[in-house]
DNA sequence: CTGTTAGCGCTTTCAT
DNA sequence: ATGAAAGCGCTAACAG
């Protein structure tokens, strides 16, 4: 049988004083004499109480609850990014509303108001399709803390934490110049993604600085899964004249998906092709070969994400940008030196 | 700046009706003229109304929201049967509270706990720790409705939908068994969860229907991941006298970090040894070799879950238990025929 | 069929 | 320092 739940009112009345008394209690108010706070603090523990948050909610006009939006909860690197937010934020009693957008803006927005209609206090927007000015205009509008992860949002005054992409991108492509190759193949995110125009800038820019001429052909958009990975390889390895030497994923995923498609075709890694992914997810190191990655501070995204949303709330002043660093972890999937095989396949 | 929020209020003094009108035609009750709900239902969109879900929640004693709690969101089974579950009662406009377990018993306990405050109206509890006694008890004590969720709880009347992992660990070592093994080691979960155990219990059974006496040197207890499965793998094939031909890992994270352990040993797989994994994560058949997993029904688990779950809050009676079947997906970590090269490695 | 009224459990003026 | 009372936005009797 579900037992009535206690309320502020039976504590108060065994206490032997007022509900608003054991509210400043429960609030840790500084106005109540030291004997009264004991004992109502020992009531609530006896009898078990525990504040209902709705009702709080209700007169509040915000409970004590963020929400986290995902593009896909099934990607590691944003499961990751989920699992630290809660982790950081479960710590003080918040709890986490999950939300997977699927990457459609209109989702998103959707998303939006339906967390105000629940009173939302804050929202994470991990690697959102929305542009800055619509997440301020909506979050402004419906009085939501907005905490923007994993998308560059420069000229806006919105609470942010990102990763300088375009550096990491622009290293790794150097990288594989200097090994030797000229032919690199980019396997590209949706264009819509501030994260992929900057990878895909990266790699651009790296070229570039070395006098290389961009090929379109060695371009291709995809989406960021194992099978978007996959078939951007299949492509560039079968509808285009002359095949890359190196091939740059925008995600590890992508990067599997390439991986497998070689594979399946007989074509040696890192021998032939060299492979390099971004996140470094958990399986990146155990691949065969290991894969050779942009590593994205995913907890440290998350620990920053977090904290800027804590220190939002509470001091209710704009808190800095946080931009973080990826660094290139080189493993087995790319030839340390490719000069005297780079001609291979060609 | 925020917009005041438009109340029931609102709508009724612009419709020229009463509060409790416009909540009867929110809720579609069917005692209110068709003038009037129409009239009432054009000003809702003219004025953008949504309704209060606090305030609702707080009235109805229960809010619009589910929890998942899981023991990893960062492990892929875990996240899809996330995204799944989301996707399904996303539709009905219930929200989902994630909350990480770290697979201990008494944060399982605390988070029930907290999602009493939170009016919280069911939980799925995806492969809990806790036994199917606390969680029936808790749960009628917080009037909260429980789904359990790939764990098996047969003797009580608890909704609950899992995976008959026993048949199908019987199945993949016979199918060793069949392929010439004899020296098979099993990497097993944590006991404590009752799919480790069932899992187990297949291996054993597999063995003991082909008369292979069981060793304890073959069996090693091991985490979830693939820190636990590189580990186990390293003890089998380095604290014990005699090695495995083949080794049938409790999930497909610990079959990537035995993988990673033999190759970084440069043992053959499957030439030397064969790897079963469990569970046909996206990764598995990209991996090298392509993984031969036992497929676990990911999706059809969260998916009659949330069924389940539905099904439970609306008509109020408990739903039938559901069973759901696992199967070999035979790739290539495992030889075909083992008989030639069993004895090599010994 | 429709409106009036009384809370749901809590916080917060406003008195004292 | 404490209590009484009002009210957050909504739903559910209860009248009519």
């Amino acid at each position: 049988m579900a037992v009535k739940k206690v309320t502020i009112e039976e504590i108060a009345h065994a206490a032997g004083v007022s509900p608003a008394t054991v509210s400043r209690v429960l609030n840790n108010k500084r106005n109540v004499s030291p004997e009264l706070a004991a004992r109502v603090k020992e009531v609530i523990t006896t009898l078990g109480y525990r504040p209902n948050e709705i009702a709080r909610g209700l007169v509040n006009g915000k409970t004590s609850a963020f929400s986290v939006v995902v593009p896909d909860i099934d990607n590691p690197f944003f499961s990751k990014i989920c699992k630290v937010i809660q982790d950081i934020i479960g710590k003080d009693t918040y709890s986490l509303l999950l939300y997977n957008s699927n990457g459609v803006l209109d989702k998103e927005k959707e998303i939006i108001e339906e967390l105000a209609a629940r009173l939302i206090k804050g929202v994470f927007l991990v690697a959102p399709r929305m542009p800055p000015r619509d997440i301020l205009d909506l979050c402004k509008h419906y009085d939501i803390s907005p905490v923007v992860v994993d998308a560059k949002v420069e000229s806006y005054r919105l609470p942010a934490v990102w990763v300088d992409n375009t550096t990491a991108f622009i290293e790794a492509t150097e990288y594989l110049i200097r090994n030797g190759h000229r032919k690199i193949g980019f396997i590209a995110g949706p264009h819509v993604v501030t994260n992929s125009e900057d990878r895909l800038r990266g790699y651009l820019l790296g070229l570039q600085r070395h006098g290389i001429e961009k090929a379109e052909s060695l371009i291709r958009e995809s989406d960021y899964t194992i099978a978007g990975g996959y078939e951007a390889a299949r492509y560039m390895f079968e509808e285009i004249e002359s095949r890359p030497t190196a091939l740059i994923c925008s995600n590890d995923l992508m990067a599997v998906g390439a991986m497998a498609y070689l594979r399946q075709k007989g074509i040696q890694i890192p021998d032939e092709v060299s492979i390099i992914g971004c996140d470094d997810i958990d399986v990146a190191g155990s691949l065969y070969p290991p894969l050779t990655t942009i590593a994205q501070p995913i907890s440290k995204l998350g620990k920053v994400a977090a904290q800027l949303m804590l220190q939002y709330i509470s001091h209710d002043e704009l808190p800095p940008k946080v931009i973080l660093h990826a660094e290139l972890v080189v493993r087995e999937s790319t030839s340390s030196n490719h000069e005297e095989v780079s001609n291979v396949g060609v």
